[in-house]
Parts: structure tokens; sequence; C-alpha cells
DNA sequence: CTGAAAGCGCTAACAT
DNA sequence: ATGTTAGCGCTTTCAG
């Protein structure tokens, strides 16, 4: 069963007794054909099983009707998700027994695909996904230039400079951080999920000093939620409160994070340990049961990210959940809107998070 | 900045003083080239940043570089794997303390966008992703097929009657099942899976009979697995040894599997539970539990999956992992495949899965 | 080794 | 309302 050359406009028109131009507005613009001729290019496509040529299309039309994500090495996800509105409010969700059902957590590569795949094919867009890794980075977006008409990039995962010469070309979204040279880009409120996280912890902790795991000191994220944890604190001693603070830098990893805490542990009895990302909150988390020291009660603990671990731990980990589906969806609205107006203004949206109260901070 | 028009391969030859035929066998044959002409339209290449239009390619070519993947309504996965020899022997690992680190478990669909990902792109093409949900599931694969030149459709994302027109038209993978009128798939070993799964529980149980909570008759996978226990027990029963076995079909949802067991744990006091899906074993689980009757001493428990709960419940459940990554793999192969020769044989791979011991089952 | 030229299938003026 | 026609940018014989 060799698939046999697939029929054309030609074939359709000759078949219907019209001309090629005819076909192709019954297809694009049918208002402009009576009732009569579309319905007998109707048939005739139907019944050859015309398809049309995307290639001929965007040859003809100079736009492919495809958009391409670009994402660093692994992942990707899809799954249902309700929009998740454009605001400024942090949302509180109490998770405090870890039976929160959204069933895409945590994926958050994949919720970033599926935002996109989402907002792309409702725009009537067709969405290409690569990862640079495989092949030389540069290679990948290369390619993708030639094939679509706006590319969604991961933050990282290819060079500040090839991402800006790229969007010289086409419009182009830096998604989950920024990327010199790209002027739109879609990221999570790091800053202002750490400062509401940290507020809640505050709030929570019995009294005793702050242990705070920042993470690495060349990440942007785990500078912006450093930003967020000073800031509440800074607020909370406006309000006369008096609150110690230990900043531990560390290279992100869970190992370090337990490492560190068990140091600390020698030599401090911290109140709370808030960490810039999931992995190291349930580090400090083991080092504390390690060293007898009961959580909540004597001391809260926090992550952010909302990786499914923290959902499934002993005790349950209160954490900040990034809506990677609404950045995905937003991302594409943003190449949409620079695709109708080249010139329109620079975007950085910073979508809000979520609060995800759990056990490790005691109840809700 | 508003994006330029791009420099063509007319702009680069002018530029070099060649003919396009010229600036294209640099790009297709560079070896026909000889040495300084081609460095001479290499340097005019990267001095007007010119990228093939893969319209125009395509167009040219007949081909467009692309295949295409068509899920069901949500998820996709993408994650660091490494390959699985496609051979039949059933993998071990013991996981009794939930540590075994495979970052992507579970993460189904991202799997496989992950695997047909690498395997596409290393293959020189690019990934066009779709989900049959959003809009008619038709539209969906019709649009698809005038832009790719193969597809992946996950069993059931649409219905089988368009399949089988798509595949008519180009080499078309069925993954995670079959469809009349595809020729190839690509699935899991699931009889052979459950075989293997059922064995070692048969071998780790304690005296008395077995439930089996099979999942809804209509799913052919359920089918499939339920097939494979059959096999098992009869095998046991061959060697002589006496086993009781209580069929239980449900709904495949956790509430029913959870009811399931309630009631039958009502009358008898099973020795071990094998479920065709880890939801519905860690449902069994819990209402092991509220009995009182203790995982593994007095009944055993596995399911079959590999979802990320099963690694992080308690105690540990037992399952069956499913190499979605190379399923993806091995569909795009067979893509490439039928490409090559478009009247290769059918092929209907059975990818082997591996069986993960943990403490639900006892002592590995 | 290189150039000329004929499409690939479709869209979008421009005619009629 | 419908047909004619000129490309869109690239690949690929076919000559030279």
């Amino acid at each position: 069963m060799a698939p046999r050359k697939a029929p054309t406009v030609y074939d359709v028109a000759s078949s219907a007794g019209v001309s090629i131009a005819t076909v192709s507005r019954v297809l694009r613009s049918p208002a402009k054909v009576s009732e009569s001729t579309r319905d007998r290019v109707q048939r005739a496509i139907d019944a050859l099983g015309y398809v049309p040529n995307a290639s001929a299309r965007g040859l003809a039309g100079r736009r492919t009707g495809v958009l391409g994500l670009l994402l660093p090495g692994p992942a990707d996800p899809l799954a249902a998700h309700a929009d998740h509105a454009a605001g400024s409010e942090v949302g509180v969700i109490d998770d405090t027994d870890g039976s929160y059902a959204d069933p895409d957590r945590n994926r958050y590569f994949e919720q970033l695909v599926r935002g996109c795949e989402i907002s792309a094919w409702s725009a009537g867009y067709a969405l290409l996904i690569a990862s640079g890794q495989h092949l030389a980075r540069t290679v990948v977006l290369h390619d993708l230039e030639g094939r679509v008409d706006g590319l969604v990039v991961f933050a990282g995962s290819v060079p500040d400079d090839l991402i800006a010469r790229s969007a010289r070309r086409l419009p182009l979204a830096v998604v989950a951080g920024r990327a010199e040279g790209a002027p739109d880009s879609v990221r999570v409120d790091d800053s202002g999920g750490m400062e509401a996280l940290t507020r809640h912890v505050l709030a929570a902790k019995p009294p005793g000093p702050v242990l705070y795991l920042a993470g690495p000191a060349d990440s942007a994220d785990a500078r912006d939620r450093e930003q967020g944890f000073h800031a509440a604190i800074a607020d909370a001693r406006a309000a006369g409160r008096d609150v110690e603070r230990h900043l531990v830098p560390t290279d992100g990893t869970a190992e370090a994070a337990l490492a560190e805490t068990r140091r600390i542990l020698r030599e401090t009895r911290p109140a709370a340990v808030i960490a810039a990302d999931d992995p190291s909150a349930l580090a400090a988390l083991a080092a504390l049961e390690e060293a007898g020291i009961s959580v909540p009660d004597q001391c809260v603990v926090a992550g952010f990210g909302g990786v499914e671990e923290a959902r499934l731990s002993r005790p349950t980990l209160t954490t900040v959940r990034q809506p990677m589906t609404d950045v995905g969806i937003h991302a594409v609205r943003t190449l949409q809107r620079r695709l109708a107006d080249a010139d329109a203004d620079p975007v950085d949206l910073r979508l809000p998070v979520d609060l995800l109260l759990r056990q490790s901070c005691g109840p809700a």
C-alpha cells in the first residue's frame, strides 16, 4: 500500500469543473464563492480526500502557521488545566493533607508544553517542539527559524546572543526568564511568591531564627526569590517584629541543602527553614527529622516550586506552585500580539503563583 | 524593530557571485562544490544570516522534514532517558525503599513526547505535536496530514476509521494500542509484564487467595494484562501449586477499586491483591490498611504502570514500569522505516517493561 | 564544477 | 462570482 501521490488543487479544480482559484477560495474565503459551486468543490474535495499542502501554503502565503517551542535538555507537559488570570494576587490553596488533586502539578515542562499547545492550536497555529540539547543548540534554533512564524524559548536553553539574533528575525518570547535582546518574556512572580510564602512562614513559626536556603547565586530565579524573602523580612521588621535570619547560599542541589542544614543544626536551632526550591526544602525536612526536631511544632519548613514529592512527603510540604500552563498560554499570546504588530511595546509578564499550605507549616 | 525580510538563496547567490543552484548545493551536497566556492558561499550565508525557508524546501523537495505526534486530550512527556533494547526480557529493578531515582517515571505522555522528540530530531526531523481535543479531532488530524511526512498517533486519540484514512496517505504508527487499518504499532508488553508481576507476587505472597482488580473490560490494555495474569496463574497451577483467584472487574477508577476491595474484604481475606493499574493498587492498599491488614506481611499488593505515587506511598508499591520513552523512540523509527520503504512488512512492537520491586510485596 | 530553467502546490492580485 | 497569472524560495535535472 504505497502512499499514492496526494491530490492537489488542480485535481480538485478539474474534478469540480472550476479553476484552482475557486478551490482556493472555498478553502480560505468561502463567502466569496456562490453556494452552488462551493458545494460542488467541497464534494470534489471530499471525494478525492484532498488535503492542502502546508509547504505550498506556507510558501505562497509567507507564513507557516507554525509556532516553535524550544526547551532545554529535557521535558514538556500538557494536562487539563484552567486558565490563570494574569492578575497579581497570590492564590492560596489549603492543602494540609496533601490531597489537592491538581493532576498536573509539578510537571513543569509538561505544563508549559500543554499551555503552548492549547494556546497555539486555538489560535490556528501548530506547535513544533524541540529541545536544544541533542544537536548543537545553535543548529536547532537555526533550523527552527526557517520553519516557524514565532518562537517561544525557555530561558537558558540556548545562549542569549543566539536568542537575540533570532529575535531580530521573528517574534520570540522568552519564558521562565529573560534574555538580553528579546523584547518579550513571560515568567512567574518569583519574588512576590517568595515574599508571600515568607510572610506566611513568619506568621506560623515558633520563636527563633529563620534559615533561608538560597540556591545558586547565578540563577536569576534564585535571586528573585531571595529578594522576595528579604522584602518580607524587612516588612516584618518594619512592623516592629524582631526576626533573626540566616542566609545560606547553596548550589541548589538537595545534597547541598542537606549538608548545609545539618551543619547549621549543629550551631543553631532554627524555628523555620525556607528553601528557594522544593528539593532543598525536602532535604531540610530530612535533616530536621534526623536531628529529632519535630516539624511543624518546633520548626516550620517551606519550599518553592510545587513538585509532586512535596505533596507526598511526611509531613507534606508547604510550597509555592508555579502556573506553567499559564506561562505557556501567555507566551503564545505574546507571540500573536507581536505577530500582529511587530512594533508593539515589549512585555515582561509576571504571572502570579499559588501558595500551597500544607502540614510543614502547621495548621492553616 | 520590525522583522525585516529574510534573505533568500538569491541574495546569497548574488552576494557570493554564484548561481542559486550552487547555493543550494553547498547546503544539500557540499561535496559537489569546489572548496573555494563553497567557502565563498558559506561566508555569504553567514554574513547575511541566511536561513533556508522550510516551506520552499518542503514544496520543492516534497517532504516537510516534520513528523507529527497526535495525543489524546491531555499530556505529553520528555525527560532524560536511556534507550531500552527491544528484546523481550522483563527488566527487574529493586526499589524496595522507593529510592529508584528515574527522574521521568510515571510521566507517561511526557516520556512519549520526549522519546519521539529525541528520535525525530536525531533522524533529522522536527516534531509537531497536537492533541485531538481542543478542536474537532478530525480537523486536527486533517491539518496534520498536510504538514508532516509521518504521524505517530496515540491509540484512541482519534477514531480508528480516521486513522485508517490517514494511514493510507502517509506513514502512520499507532502507539499504546492498535488501530484497524494502520499497519504499524508500538506498545508495551502488557501481558508479559503482568505475567512476570503475577509470578513475582505468587512467589512472595503468604498462603491464601489472590485478588485481581481487572480494570474496564473495554480497554485493550486491561484485557492484555488480565491475560498475562491468567497465564501466570495457569503456570503456577501446572506446576502443582494450588492458587485460588478472585477476579474483580472494575471501571478502572481508584474509587471503584476501593469500593470493590472493601466489599471483598468483608467476605474474604486475600493474601495478595494485584491491580491492572497503580491507582487501583493504591486504593487497595488503603482498603487493606483500613481493615487492619498489614502489607506486605499479611497480604502483598502490586500495581501496574509506575506512577509517581507508587514510589512515594507507604508502603511503597511494587509495580510495572512502562518504557514510554522507548515507545516514542521506536514509533519514530517505525515511521522512518516506512518512509524508506512504503511496502515494508507491518510491525507490531511490544516493548518489554520493568518490574519495580518495592515494599508492598515484601523483601526482594 | 557550475549555471539555466522547470517546476513543487498554493495564494492573491488583477481581469473579466 | 470566477478565471488567469505571477510569483513564494528552493531543489533538481539537464547542459555545458
